[in-house]
DNA sequence: GGCCAGGACACCA
DNA sequence: TGGTGTCATGGC
């Protein structure tokens, strides 16, 4: 049994990206940055209490008043003035429609999306996949986390290093990357922070043949085939 | 009371 | 390219 069949096998489906519309997704993107989902779903409340959660309502909303909105995520004043750019890139080049955000492919949206204020390559790839149903792997710490501790990449590699280990190595199927990053985060959250792991460690019997792996391209092909 | 949570940016060497 | 400070609330 490959390894994401073994995380979906204990886990079951994920089922992310948790929000009502890909506007959310992208609002929730932006917020969650550094910060605890239960504080973002706060947030998220304040701003559908307040009828704002669409690409005309935070356009129309100023500023200061959505730092107010989402108080709660953390980093206020800064993810209000990035929700800003990116609404305003939004509403004025695509006049607030998604699907014409999404149309074109992820060579030349996701160079658009990096160039905003406020969308790094996590960002822009969580944006790609879970608002625009777009196959690109999203790497985050948790992702990061569980990949060293399953031993498919030494704990110092790249974002694009990372990336690229997955995407070489696995079909590219938007369902199966939804649910395998999400299945990577909830191991991530539980898994212990100590290197090497721990024997209680729930990584290890995930592992092929219970031992950490080596990190080859071939030992990922074969963990999610 | 300290640590950490589904990062990104500005600035520096 | 890589390292560091900044942005900040809330739960444990």
């Amino acid at each position: 049994m490959t390894i994401y069949q073994r995380l979906l096998a204990r886990y079951g489906p994920q089922h992310w990206w948790p929000a009502d519309s890909p506007f959310e997704v992208i609002v929730g993107a932006i917020l969650t940055q550094s910060a605890a989902w239960g504080n973002v779903e706060k947030a998220l409340a304040n701003l559908k209490g307040e009828g704002v959660l669409s690409p005309q309502g935070l356009y129309h909303l100023p500023e200061e008043r959505l730092a107010r909105l989402i108080y709660p995520s953390g980093y206020y004043n800064a993810k209000a003035r990035k929700l800003k750019a990116i609404v305003n890139h939004l509403v004025e080049v695509y006049q607030g429609d998604l699907d014409r955000l999404f149309a074109p492919d992820v060579a030349t949206l996701r160079p658009e999306l990096l160039a905003l204020h406020g969308i790094g390559p996590e960002t822009a790839d969580s944006i790609l996949l879970y608002a625009g149903a777009k196959p690109v792997f999203v790497i985050d710490a948790y992702t990061r986390r569980s990949a060293a501790r399953l031993g498919l990449a030494p704990a110092n590699a790249s974002y694009a290093a990372l990336q690229a280990l997955f995407m070489a190595n696995l079909p590219l199927q938007v369902p199966l990357f939804n649910e395998y990053h999400a299945l990577l985060v909830r191991l991530g959250k539980e898994a212990c922070r100590k290197v090497p792991r721990c024997p209680a460690c729930p990584l290890l019997d995930l592992c092929p043949a219970g031992q950490a792996g080596d990190g080859t391209s071939a030992e990922v092909a074969a963990s999610s085939a």
